[in-house]
DNA sequence: TCTTGACCTCCAGCATGGTCGAGGTTGAAG
DNA sequence: CTTCAACCTCGACCATGCTGGAGGTCAAGA
């Protein structure tokens, strides 16, 4: 018990949460991760550090980046084990990104389906040039795109 | 007619797509678009350039890569000006990349809303750490992570 | 004690998707 | 013909998200 048994090397997070070390020793850096130093320098990490990365995966798979993720990840405490109303609040938080993203994409699908056979090849009137004309009502004459900037609440 | 009166210059385009003469050269660079020189050798597009870039945005969107972009387009003639039936033939193909992407957020949105209030701390019971237990049937005592690997067929 | 593998830091490099600036040319208006 | 914005190339640089190597240290077994 006075030997911190629970704690592990890095070698056995990237083991068991098959994230390479040297991604462990980058998100440490990034802050995204914590971990303590031995006498001798060595890192070991509580276990929880797995549900944090296993968080981060899940989350980059979402699209998001690491800055979003170590941002929703400042929400858990760091000297305690996050509670479950801890967990609960970023899974919403997250509910919602996964929302907007899928909104997002099915107008971007509704507008193709209807481009294919409307005839698309005009410039004036085909939706994948006015792709953002919900907001936008410029001239048919020389129609702006929006940057991409993907990231955000799009 | 003898003087090619439908070309655009590189600011034109720039200014009329939206997307900056640096990028313009860029995606030239990287074979998404093409150009014809002037005797004193300024680059002049076709107007269809314009289409093909609106068509490289809304794939930036939906998350794909230019190299996913080129060769997408690389369907297209290069020499006549596409036909309906050459972009119905991409804008399918993307539905498709469309519908599996929303589906795949489906299920992580899925998964993420049965955590909210699963008592999902434990590391053997919560879809975060199990996302990919369709094919997997791993132990409980030592759950990997799939590395990430955005973009293809996921 | 020796050996060996796991660990350490630091730094360079890769891929993607660009931007920016230097230094020089073009082309159209006046 | 002059002028000057717009164009050209090339190479450096930026951010993100990492990987890999060099050179050195730590720790546990034989």
């Amino acid at each position: 018990m006075s030997k911190l048994p629970e704690m592990l090397t890095i070698g056995q997070v990237a083991e068991r949460s098959g994230v390479p070390h040297t991604a462990l020793r980058f998100y440490e850096d990034r802050g995204l991760i914590a971990s303590v130093r031995t006498a001798g320098n060595q890192r070991r990490y509580l276990r929880s550090v797995l549900r944090r990365l296993a968080f981060i995966r899940t989350a980059q798979r979402v699209g998001l980046t690491l800055e979003d993720v170590r941002d929703a990840l400042a929400q858990l405490p760091d000297n305690r084990t996050p509670t479950k109303s801890d967990w609960e609040r970023l899974s919403r938080s997250w509910k919602s990104e996964l929302d907007a993203r899928i909104d997002a994409l099915y107008r971007l699908r509704d507008r193709l389906t209807g481009c294919i056979g409307c005839g698309c090849l005009s410039l004036r009137s085909c939706a994948l040039q006015n792709i953002d004309d919900e907001q936008a009502s410029h001239g048919p004459g020389a129609p702006k795109l929006k940057p991409v900037g993907e990231g955000g609440t799009d």
